[in-house]
DNA sequence: CTGAAAGCGCTTACAG
DNA sequence: CTGAAAGCGCTTACAG
């Protein structure tokens, strides 16, 4: 095999007449090396097109890099379950790699526990290489991001992106893209002069997310593009309360026949996809979003006509890495990475869960 | 970091009582050892946990891997050329690993072209360490396989599955629940009494392929288990041949008015939609599959309703990606992996694609 | 500022 | 069958 006519740092050091250790110093910049050297060997090196063996290099180097998470705490077959997944498959790939992660998980029902880390974070000297985050209080971590850029440490939005900031890089979906196609979706199973009802299924405390705005704006945005012209209905729902749900819907629906439709803009879809089943209503469409255990049991009953997902696996995995390479290999992401924006029916569920 | 706890060569050594030599070569069953040297490192490899080092093992190793790679040749845009992207980012991946990859790109209209590959690969001593293959024409494929079977050398395939064969690994869809969501997307644009075209569309001598079949039984068996009504009218269009197509189109549809849907079961529902924008008929609903520029480019004028995908770029990737780990690493991967069926619309197709 | 040397964890000839 | 030694390509102290 001609093949490891690859060039290295001691084919370098002869060319130029100098030792390894001399071009190692100019390769990374390291200094003390006489202008003189530094010429010669920066003058072959534009020759020869070096390409450093990341294998060699990592042995011998024996750095290490601390990257902290901050993401929502989790129950088993929720939503950020999966994000967690991906970042742990991310961890493991680059734990050879001397990189460590390090997890602190805020409730994302109240905003005083991502405080608390924060500050605790900030407390004692700040020792990471690199943040990933969540941005569910986008306030708190735009402050806290602005201290990152004080401090030039690289991080890494996911989930909902915050445009303004310095980031390295942010991966996860358009929002409003994704409400128009709830929207398409929806308008798929019901006649156009349906009513639609919008449960905004919330938790003591929950504030307002960029997330379910800018999914409802889409919503909104795709219907008053078409001949929908039925009437948009709105109600409160809370996570830890059936009763008051039941009680509500059933209140609702008696009083508003015309409703065909139903749509949550966050990951409850199967909140009001259970009551319609628990009441045997099977003439209303639902739509959803994210791929959750309970979601998916909806979608296969067919109560649930559609999930529209948005690779959380993906965010956390490629949240990690890109922050990974950053460091190891100075290799810059792009800033905005809008990733897919899936479409699961009953029929192509299954293979999207094994994924 | 009480971090790099992983346990060496030399601490087993030590701990056996052996040199780092020996250990290698019961790592490695090199044999050349004494049953009372083999029984001492292989009770403390039991205990140990050991993990290798595979930056270190590959650094010092100078071994090379060559692996054959059968897929049909692409013009620019065609759906081939993304399976090729996918397979050229695996290669990139694992360059640095000694793993070298040859492509061998048939005619996927002419079968000799497969054959002839073939035979020239079998005529020499065959000195690829492992194989990729798209499972275009079965027959030819089956056979070549049996042949590796005997060279014990390992193969992936990606395109259809082929199940009763030994290949260690299979990458794409599932082709019958891809036609059904065909089915599912098409009769959510039509009315269920409304007629179908289904346009074969072929080059002069083509054979049936698995995938157009399977995705054809798919959608047969949605629409018979739905109250579907209509008629379906089948008619053979080529890929040549515009001026036989639309003669061919335009006395169909003069003789057939209710058509209001179509559907073609490979990448080229482009030639059927264009068709329809060109004559400007705007109720009639096409429903494709692959993500290729040609069909895009419909979806987004609204006259491609729904394109289904399979993903070719990770076909091409995690079939190489597979292969390399199994040489290397000595990793089995699942026999059987079926990737997602996407939908893509007009409102998320450009998500999907840059990724 | 500079180079020789040791070392990262593993593999590969090579004496014995 | 066995171990000591050299080497993979690079980095890191350490004399000078």
């Amino acid at each position: 095999m001609a093949e490891n006519k690859n060039i290295k740092i001691k084919d370098i050091a002869q060319m130029a007449g100098v030792s390894v250790g001399t071009v190692d110093r100019v390769l990374h910049d390291r200094g003390r090396v006489s202008e003189e050297n530094l010429k010669k060997v920066k003058a072959i090196l534009e020759v020869v097109n070096y390409q450093p063996n990341m294998m060699a290099r990592t042995l011998a180097s024996k750095k290490h890099y601390k990257i902290a998470v901050i993401i929502p705490a989790f129950q088993p077959g929720e939503y950020w379950e999966k994000v967690y997944k991906g970042i742990q498959r991310a961890e493991g790939e680059f734990a050879g790699y001397g990189v460590h992660l390090e997890k602190f998980l805020f409730d994302q029902h109240n905003s005083h526990s991502l405080r608390k880390i924060i500050n605790e974070l900030l407390a004692g000297s700040f020792d990471f290489n690199a943040v990933l985050m969540a941005t569910l209080f986008s306030n708190l971590m735009i402050e806290f991001s602005q201290t990152l850029d004080l401090l030039r440490i690289p991080y890494n939005y996911i989930d909902a992106n915050i445009p303004a900031q310095q980031q390295l890089a942010y991966f996860g979906t358009n929002s409003g893209d994704s409400g128009e196609i709830g929207a398409k979706m929806l308008l798929y199973n019901i006649k156009k002069n349906a009513d639609i009802v919008i449960p905004k299924i919330l938790n003591i405390g929950d504030q307002d997310s960029n997330q379910w705005i800018n999914r409802e704006t889409g919503f909104l945005d795709y219907l008053n593009h078409t001949a929908y012209s039925g009437t948009i209905h709105r109600i409160e729902l809370y996570l830890d309360d059936p009763v008051y749900n039941f009680r509500e819907l059933d209140i609702l629906l008696k009083s508003k026949p015309k409703i065909r439709g139903g749509i949550v803009f966050n990951s409850k879809a199967h909140i009001l996809a259970n009551y319609l089943k628990i009441r045997n209503i099977n003439d209303i469409s639902v739509i959803g979003y994210d791929v959750i255990e309970a979601n998916i049991k909806l979608l296969k009953e067919g109560i649930i006509k559609a999930l529209i997902a948005q690779r959380p696996q993906q965010q956390g995995y490629e949240g990690i890495k890109s922050l990974c390479e950053y460091l190891i290999l100075k290799k810059t992401p792009p800033k905005e990475n809008y990733l897919p924006i899936d479409i699961l029916l009953p029929e192509n569920i299954d293979y999207y869960q094994n994924q």
